[in-house]
DNA sequence: CTACGATGTTAGATATACCTAACAAAATGT
DNA sequence: ACATTTTGTTAGGTATATCTAACATCGTAG
């Protein structure tokens, strides 16, 4: 049995893996806003569990069934956030801290039938994937609106580091997943980007929100 | 600020208060399955939270402020079990434990949105009352069917002690709540009746349960 | 009216999940 | 290479929510 604790430690284990799958103790106790000691403890029931690799100083590393449940959980969690949306009309600037709480819910049923309503989707509201239920994600290569260049369209697929006053921003400036914005110039001083995209003509979007924002090219 | 556990002590303390509102310790540990020590302590707690009037070897009773804290976990509760039903599409013998999770949510506006989505219902799905926004209940006066008598014609409109077998059994026999009932005859014996409803013309219903469905006379 | 069974409390223990203070190891910069 | 900073661990403590064993009180049946 895996605690509601537990599943956020690994939930924020498999969010902060870097390409190697590497989490170090420091960046977890930040993101939990848990001090290291207490996370090094919890580090060492998860791998009691067999949930963590650990070994002292190394880097954090979940095991495959440590990848799977927290596969499971972020499914959890994304299926909420697209049901919140989809079906019960919140805004995707709401959702995701009612998801934190909602995704502990132990209900095999529950869950099945929230992806069955929404006609099991592949992306949560932010464009992120949805794992299957055996946590797997299906990866998909996107380009930050950042590294795109002046001239180029491209369709706006998914947000990153989602947070409320973020996605409040992009709501002001009318910006939404599926959104066609067209790179009229590239300002190489600050990276910032003039677009333009629907009926605006000539908006100016920062390189902070450029990073932000996950494209495909047309 | 009242913690998850405590929640469903103040449940269980207002769904077991008998007509003076009291409830012993015993029935409150037997209710929740915990050793009565253990609810001893709590009840101390939730005395220094002014939620419960704790006397040593007497009744417990909830405060006005229990009350009130009560019914707005119960109004949780009784607002995820409808929405379970209705716009879910679950039956209503499986949505109590999942209701028992989801009304630990801390969020006004996801229950705010569910009560709109529902159009403000005042009853949940096994027919009890949701209380208001204050945690007030509207208490309606119902009779037991094992109160009626042969000849009288009733509609069910709640259910009582509502296990998932029970509710299953309704299920199997058609009885739902609205269903209308016309008592044919009343065993003295055993209490048993034979009633007929919708297509079935005679069908017997065991005292057990007559007792758990309460109607409303035409 | 008292003895006994039911009910309730006290005392002390355990597990989980958190903390601070102190210490140890690793990484970094001059 | 060594001092300093950053990162990580150990030790020991707290709060919550649970338990069992022992003791106390209550209610009632004889
Ligand atoms: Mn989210
Ligand atoms: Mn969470
Ligand atoms: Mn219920
Ligand atoms: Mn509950």
């Amino acid at each position: 049995m895996i605690s509601l604790t537990e599943e956020n430690y690994l939930k924020a284990l498999f969010n902060l893996a870097n390409h190697a799958g590497e989490v170090n103790v420091n960046e977890l106790s930040k993101q939990l806003s848990i001090k290291m000691p207490t996370v090094t403890s919890m580090m060492k029931k998860l791998a009691e569990k067999k949930l963590v690799h650990y070994e002292s100083y190394k880097p954090l590393r979940l095991t495959e069934k440590g990848k799977k449940e927290a596969g499971l959980v972020i499914r959890k969690h994304r299926l909420t956030e697209m049901f919140l949306v989809d079906k019960m009309g919140f805004g995707w600037e709401e959702v995701h801290d009612i998801a934190e709480q909602v995704e502990h819910v132990r209900s095999v049923v529950f869950f099945d039938k929230i992806d069955e309503l929404l006609g099991f989707p592949k992306i949560d509201p932010h464009g992120a994937p949805i794992p299957d239920k055996n946590g797997k994600f299906a990866w998909i290569a996107y380009d930050k609106l950042s590294d795109c260049h002046a001239g180029e369209t491209v369709r706006v697929s998914a947000v990153i580091h989602t947070s409320s006053e973020f996605l409040k921003f992009l709501n002001n400036r009318e910006i939404r997943l599926g959104t066609k914005i067209k790179i009229k110039s590239v300002e190489s001083f600050d990276g910032s980007m003039v677009v333009s995209y629907d009926n605006r003509s000539a908006d100016t979007l920062s390189h902070t929100v450029c990073e932000r924002l996950l494209v495909e090219k047309e």
